[in-house]
DNA sequence: GTGAAAGCGCTAACAC
DNA sequence: GTGTTAGCGCTTTCAC
C-alpha cells in the first residue's frame, strides 16, 4: 500500500514509464516512437535505448485510438479451400502486409454467416476497410457501407462505383467454348456449378452464359442434354459426365467444364469409360490450377495472385486519401491449349530443374537456396 | 465557432452522445453494448432505439484499450496455398471465430518474413495470442514470447511445454512404408521435399525417417539410389521420378512420396514412362488430399482440419484463463489404402449423389438446397 | 527540439 | 439500477 510498491506492479510498461526514465516528455517517447523527424539524435537514442532496455512494448489498441485508425482491413473470404480463392487470398495479405496493414480474414461459407461478419464490421469499427473475394455484397450491407464511407474494394466481384478488379466470366466462357469449336467440336457439352444464389457467386453461371453464346455465335443450337450442374468438385462433375454419356442420344465431342477442378472429374469419367482424350472427348476448363498443368488439361487462364495484389493495391490507395481512378479493373483472360483438347503435346516440364546428386540420394535445388547438409 | 455548431461535426456518434440523447449515464450505455444483466428492460431498450436512431457503432480500439485486451490471434501460416496448410487454417478461422475472436493472418514465405511478423506481432500488443500453423518459431522469439506470458499454441509443430497438436511423421513414415512392404515390396523409393531448415518444416523428413526405420525392421538395406529430394511441388516430383528410373541399376517397385502433391508427380511420371500402376510401380502418398482420392492414390490419412480445430480450441482456452492440460496433443494416422498400391479397385464416387432433371441440362443438387430457378 | 496537457471512446469501480 | 468519475496508453496541438 505504500507509495514505494506502485511502480514494481505487474503492468506492462507504458510510454509514460518509458518518459520519465529517460527523462524526457511522453511527447517525445511517442515522437521517436512515431519515427518523427524532429527530435535529436541524441534524444533519439536515450529514448531507445531505454525503451529496449525496460522492454518496452507499445499497445496497438491506444494507438488505435489516439490516431483514429486500426490499421488493419477485413478479408471477406468464400470457402477459402478453393484454390482460386487462396491465390487472391494470399495476393491480398501479401500486398498489405507490405503496407503494414493487418489483414483480418473472415471465411464465409453461407449467407447467414455474410450477413453476420459483415454486420460485425461495419457495426464494430474494427477495421479500417473491406475486401470483399469472390462475394456478393447484400444490397442492404452496401448501403451501410457507402453510408459510413467504409472503404470496400471487391475482388472477383463487381457492383456499381465500387472499386474492384474481376474478369469477364462470360467473355471467357466464350473463348473457352471458342476453342472447342476451332478444333471442330459441334457437340460441345458444358458442366458447371450449381446456380448459387446465397453467396452471389456467378462465375460458373456467366462462364455458360458465354458458352450458349458462343455456340449461337456459330449457328449451333443449344443442346440441353448437354448442360449439367453439379457441388463444385471433381466427385460431381464425374458423376454428371457419365450422366451426360449414359442420357444424351449422341455423346457430346467435347466438354466446357466453367472450372478446372471440374474438367478433372470429367476426364477421370472419360478414361473410366475407356475414352480417349481428345480424340473421343475433348476438355477444356477454366482458371489454370496447377492441377490442369498436371493433368494437361486445356484451361482459360486468369490472373488469380494478381487480382489480389490489384485489390489490395486499390484498398492501400483508398486508406491513403487517394483517388482510385479505375472503378472497375478487368484483367485479361487467356485459353491455354493443352492435351485435353490439342492430343499429341508433348507434356515438357516447364520449370527447369537441375537434379544433382545429394548427401542422401537425389536432389533438385530451389531457388537461390544452398545445399545445407 | 459559435457553440450551436459543435455538434454538427462530422465525427462519428460515441457513446456519451448516445447517454446525452437517451438521457442515462454513459456507464448504463456501456452496459447496455456489453449485455449486462443489472440494466433494466426499460432503460435498456430507450438505449437499444436510441443507438439505433442515431446509428451507433462502438470503436473497437476503445473498448479494447480499456478492456486490454484485443479479442483477437494471430496467425502464423507458411505458404498459404498448400491444401494441407489451408485445411488447417480453416479449422482454426473457424473456431476463433465462433469464439468472437478475430483472426489476424500472417503469411510466411520465409524466415526474414517470419521473424519480421513474428517481431511485430510480439513487440506492438496487437493480439492476445498466437498461433503458428506448420512453422517453428525460433528459440529467441520462443523466449520473448515466454517472458511476456503471450498465449502461444502450435499446430503441426511441436516444442517444449508449449500447447500443440500435431502428429508423429516419424510414424506416419513407417505405417506408409510398411503398407507397401506388406505388399511384397522390397525395393522402395522415397521423395520427399527439400530439407526446410528455414522454417523448419520438419514433416518431410520425419516422414523418411520412418521410411527408414520401416527399411530396417524388415530387414532392407537402405539404397540411396532410390532417395530423391526437390521443390513441393508435382512437376519436380514427376523429374525426381524419372530420373529415379534413369538413374537407379534395379527400378523400384514402390516409391513412397511424403505427400499427395509430390505422388501426383510420381504417378504421372511413371504413366509416361509406360508403366502400371500398381503393377509395375505402387505408390503411396500423404496427407490425403482431395486429389489423391481423384487420382486414385494410396495415402496416409492425417486430420487436417480437425488439426486446426483443436489448436484454435486450445487457443480459446488459454485466452479464458483456463488450464489447458495435454502439452502436446498427438492426433491419429491411418492407411488408406487405394488403386495406386492395391490396383484392381473398384473406384466408387464416394459421396451418394442423385443426379435430376434440372430445367437447363442435368442437376445434381447438393445438400440442404433447393432447386431455385 | 522538447514538455505539458488535452483529448481519443470506452470500461469499471464506486457511490447513491 | 443507474450516474459519476477515473483511468486505459498513446497522439497531437500549443507553448516555449
Amino acid at each position: 500500500m505504500s507509495w514505494g510498491e506502485v511502480a514494481v506492479g505487474k503492468r506492462p510498461i507504458s510510454i509514460a514509464t518509458v518518459a520519465v526514465e529517460a527523462g524526457v516528455g511522453v511527447g517525445t517517447v511517442s515522437r521517436v516512437l512515431n519515427g518523427s523527424a524532429q527530435v535529436s539524435e541524441a534524444t533519439r537514442n536515450r529514448v531507445l535505448s531505454t525503451m529496449e532496455r525496460l522492454d518496452y512494448r507499445p499497445l496497438r489498441s491506444a494507438s488505435s485510438l489516439s490516431k483514429g485508425r486500426t490499421d488493419s482491413v477485413g478479408i471477406l473470404v468464400s470457402v477459402i479451400t478453393r484454390p482460386s480463392v487462396m491465390a487472391r487470398l494470399v495476393g491480398v495479405i501479401d500486398v498489405l502486409s507490405d503496407a503494414s496493414l493487418d489483414a483480418v480474414v473472415f471465411n464465409v461459407e453461407n449467407r447467414a454467416q455474410l450477413d453476420r461478419h459483415l454486420a460485425s464490421i461495419i457495426d464494430q469499427r474494427r477495421v479500417d476497410g473491406i475486401i470483399s473475394i469472390s462475394l456478393r455484397i447484400p444490397k442492404e450491407r452496401l448501403t451501410r457501407i457507402r453510408k459510413h464511407s467504409i472503404p470496400l474494394v471487391l475482388v472477383d466481384n463487381s457492383a456499381p462505383s465500387i472499386p474492384c478488379v474481376c474478369i469477364d466470366d462470360v467473355a471467357g466462357g466464350r473463348i473457352a467454348t471458342d476453342h472447342l469449336l476451332s478444333l471442330g467440336h459441334r457437340r460441345i457439352g458444358f458442366i458447371g456449378d450449381n446456380a448459387n444464389s446465397d453467396l452471389g457467386m456467378s462465375a460458373s453461371e456467366d462462364r455458360y452464359v458465354g458458352y450458349l453464346t458462343a455456340l449461337e455465335a456459330a449457328g449451333i443450337e443449344p443442346d440441353f442434354d448437354l448442360v449439367a450442374r453439379g457441388p463444385h468438385s471433381s466427385e460431381a462433375a464425374a458423376v454428371l459426365t457419365n450422366a451426360l454419356f449414359e442420357l444424351s442420344k449422341h455423346r457430346p465431342t467435347a466438354i466446357f467444364a466453367s472450372s478446372d477442378t471440374l474438367a478433372v472429374g470429367v476426364v477421370k469419367a472419360a478414361q473410366q469409360c475407356g475414352l480417349n482424350i481428345p480424340e473421343d472427348i475433348a476438355v477444356i476448363g477454366f482458371d489454370n490450377l496447377e492441377v490442369s498443368s498436371t493433368l494437361d488439361i486445356s484451361t482459360v487462364n486468369q490472373p488469380l495472385l494478381e487480382s489480389g495484389i490489384r485489390g489490395a493495391t486499390k484498398m492501400v490507395s483508398l486508406l491513403n486519401g487517394e483517388i482510385v481512378k479505375p472503378h472497375r479493373e478487368e484483367l485479361p483472360l487467356e485459353v491455354v491449349p493443352r492435351g485435353s483438347s490439342l492430343g499429341n503435346q508433348r507434356n515438357s516440364s516447364t520449370k527447369l530443374y537441375g537434379v544433382v546428386e545429394g548427401p542422401q540420394g537425389l536432389q533438385i535445388l530451389q531457388g537461390e537456396e544452398e545445399l545445407v547438409s
